[in-house]
DNA sequence: CGCTATATTGAGCACTTGGTCAACAGCTCT
DNA sequence: AGAGCTGTTGACCAAGTGCTCAATATAGCG
């Protein structure tokens, strides 16, 4: 009794996207190749067909995930600012756009937890996070050469590594409890902590 | 066939403790009450006489946990330093015994993603992130009065949050990658980051 | 000693999961 | 029209899970 047949790869983006939305709703932990058939209106058996296994078809999501996510800092509209107001800039960017991604968010730190266990899941996840710090690299740096003489020892990537990792803190907490986490609170007291001088600005 | 008889307290104690063992090896993942039974060396039905559910010995376990882990900040030998050094001097000691616990730290960073589905754990990791938070108040509150035209709109409360949520996000790094993460660079990136005067102090 | 309350066992049940597979339908090509 | 490849199905299997329960050994008490 099969149903109507559809190109392969048609299919395929069919079923992730099922994956993605029962991903996002029961989180990785109810990611089973019966809940993605259902979700896509489709026999279980057709799933492995298309993914050969349920690894096969996490590692695509998760591949899909990591492709539709936006993970460099957006330096667009920052003029004629200085540079290490550039970085905070990048940096209020990256954390006010958690809150309305949570969802997704949630699901990355999954993907995240996994890869402490899963080798694949690591390397990529390892990867992104490789990359989403690079792109990093340009901002740290100006930053530090605008005033060497307040960073002594500090690395482009070190600060780099600093920033991002405290988005990634800011990201645990929004999807733990998004109702506590008070992000012009944040923000400000991010602010007054790294400038020198007297802040001159207003809140963007 | 039953075994040898136990006062029940010791028994609980000898059940959570193998638990420990296998969620610290298997991850929550890995804990079932059949790996729990056969660590402790005893049949599975006595997991379910002591702790009623699985959900019973994985809270309780959680419990103990907490129980168990220091999450207040260490003040004490920082003699006549400046209120914002003895900051950050707490914010080191934290992140620099990350790296020797990550077993632990991996385990509650489990049990902080399941908090994200199951509401008793989230109300309990909630309230272990809210006393660590608050531990850290004296401390920034101390820091900001020393200082007071310098930290414009921030509160003890936003800047303990930022200061806690720094150290979570370096213990998601601890755990994913320990190898990359860097200590001794990112406490002086810190450091030069939050210190206006010239920093002439020795690495601790 | 015997009795009773209490740990303790292990077989077993119901259910879910990943995965396999023979059957079968639809499409294309000759 | 018939042959053949390719999607598709759903029944099925084996393994693992949480959990129940009658049976039973043990410790403490009279």
């Amino acid at each position: 009794m099969p149903g109507p047949r559809i190109p392969e790869d048609q299919r395929r983006d069919e079923l992730l996207a099922a994956a993605y939305r029962v991903a996002t709703r029961d989180r990785l932990g109810g990611l089973t190749t019966r809940a993605v058939a259902k979700e896509a209106g489709v026999s279980n058996g057709l799933v492995f067909f298309h993914f050969t296994s349920r690894e096969g078809l996490v590692l695509a999501l998760l591949d899909r995930v990591l492709e539709t996510t936006v993970l460099s800092p957006d330096t667009a509209g920052s003029d004629a600012r200085s540079p290490v107001l550039q970085l905070l800039h990048a940096i209020e960017q990256d954390i006010e756009g958690l809150p309305e991604n949570r969802d997704r968010v949630a699901l990355l730190i999954d993907f995240w937890v996994m890869g402490t266990q899963h080798a694949d899941v690591r390397t990529r996840i390892q990867k992104a996070l490789g990359d989403y710090r690079e792109a990093y690299v340009p901002l740290t740096s100006a930053a530090i050469e605008s005033e060497p003489e307040r960073y002594p020892g500090v690395t482009p990537e070190s600060l780099a590594a600093v920033a991002t990792g405290f988005v990634e803190g800011c990201a645990l907490q929004v999807v733990m409890d998004p109702d506590r986490f008070d992000v012009p609170a944040y923000l400000t007291t991010l602010r007054a902590l790294v400038l020198r001088e007297a802040p001159g600005y207003a809140l963007a």
